[in-house]
DNA sequence: CGCCAGGCGGGGG
DNA sequence: CCCCCGCCTGGC
């Protein structure tokens, strides 16, 4: 699949603005990730984009082809700040991450930097994941609820998440049994899919709002991370307490993208 | 060595 | 109800 016009998408922005974890730039600049079953590969060619994947429709969907962002753009250009933070990380696009993925990612991202959360989830994927063969290399799947509700914590010490070990098989547990079905919350409205979430130890208002927000496309969520609070603090002179309510007054229903532009152009200026 | 990193749960006030 | 503390681990 090539994509021509890339005013609306950056591999490298896409890829760094801590969404996502299993995509990493090789030595000649193409980006490798485990999506699914699937070994995607994307690069900078010709002035476009290229992606390899062996289905183009399920690699469409997950990086939101259809997804109007000259539009969302627009709906939130209402100060300096944010026209900005777009014009930093113009090439930014919410992927659609696979839901149980998305919950362990940001499980292990508690308390955490991102090249330990990064090596842990590899870690996982390689001990618990199916091997998946791409171009003579080996990759690994990530591994589901089933397999990992079968485990124990001492079956994840090679994994080295530390105390994450028992949020990782109380959510395995309670996705498998079926006690929480990551499939309705597609339906469900944001505080529904907010609460059905955190029934999992581990997984609060941060969190939460990441798998929402990833993973259900709910732009509506608004992950409140340190970069977040340093943005809102620094940039907008707004109490943490007071940012929810700002966002949704600003920002409306199109926050959680507000979030990512934010949060991107912070780590960066910050 | 101490501190911190893209939070969270539990305990005490 | 809110605040605050400890937490696995690895890197600096």
């Amino acid at each position: 699949m090539f994509i021509e016009n890339t005013q609306h998408f950056d591999l490298k922005q896409t890829f760094e603005c801590g969404q996502c974890f299993r995509w990493n730039e090789q030595q000649d600049g193409e980006y490798i990730g485990v999506v699914g079953n699937y070994v995607m590969g994307a690069k900078n060619v010709n002035g476009g984009i290229e992606i390899i994947c062996a289905d183009d429709f399920f690699a469409a969907q997950y990086f939101d082809m259809d997804g109007d962002y000259a539009k969302r753009k627009n709906k939130l250009q209402c100060d300096e700040i944010i026209v900005k933070a777009i014009t930093n990380g113009h090439g930014i696009r919410l992927l659609k991450q696979q839901p149980w993925e998305t919950l362990v990612s940001f499980i292990i991202s508690t308390n955490n930097n991102i090249p330990r959360i990064k090596k842990i989830i590899e870690l996982l994927c390689e001990n618990f994941g199916d091997k998946l063969i791409h171009s003579n290399k080996i990759y690994y799947s990530f591994p589901t609820a089933e397999t990992l509700a079968e485990l124990n914590v001492t079956d994840l010490a090679v994994i080295r998440c530390g105390y994450r070990d028992k949020f990782i098989i109380d959510a395995a547990k309670k996705v498998a049994s079926g006690e929480i079905n990551l499939q309705k919350i597609s339906n469900m409205s944001l505080e529904q899919g907010r609460s059905e979430l955190k029934k999992v130890t581990g997984v609060g208002d941060k969190v939460a709002e990441c798998v929402l927000l990833f993973a259900y496309q709910k732009y509506d969520a608004f992950p409140k991370d340190v970069w977040v609070k340093r943005v809102f603090d620094r940039l907008y002179s707004v109490d943490e307490e007071d940012i929810d309510s700002f966002v949704r007054d600003k920002f409306g229903d199109l926050c959680g993208l507000a979030q990512q532009y934010l949060f991107y152009y912070g780590r960066q200026l910050l």
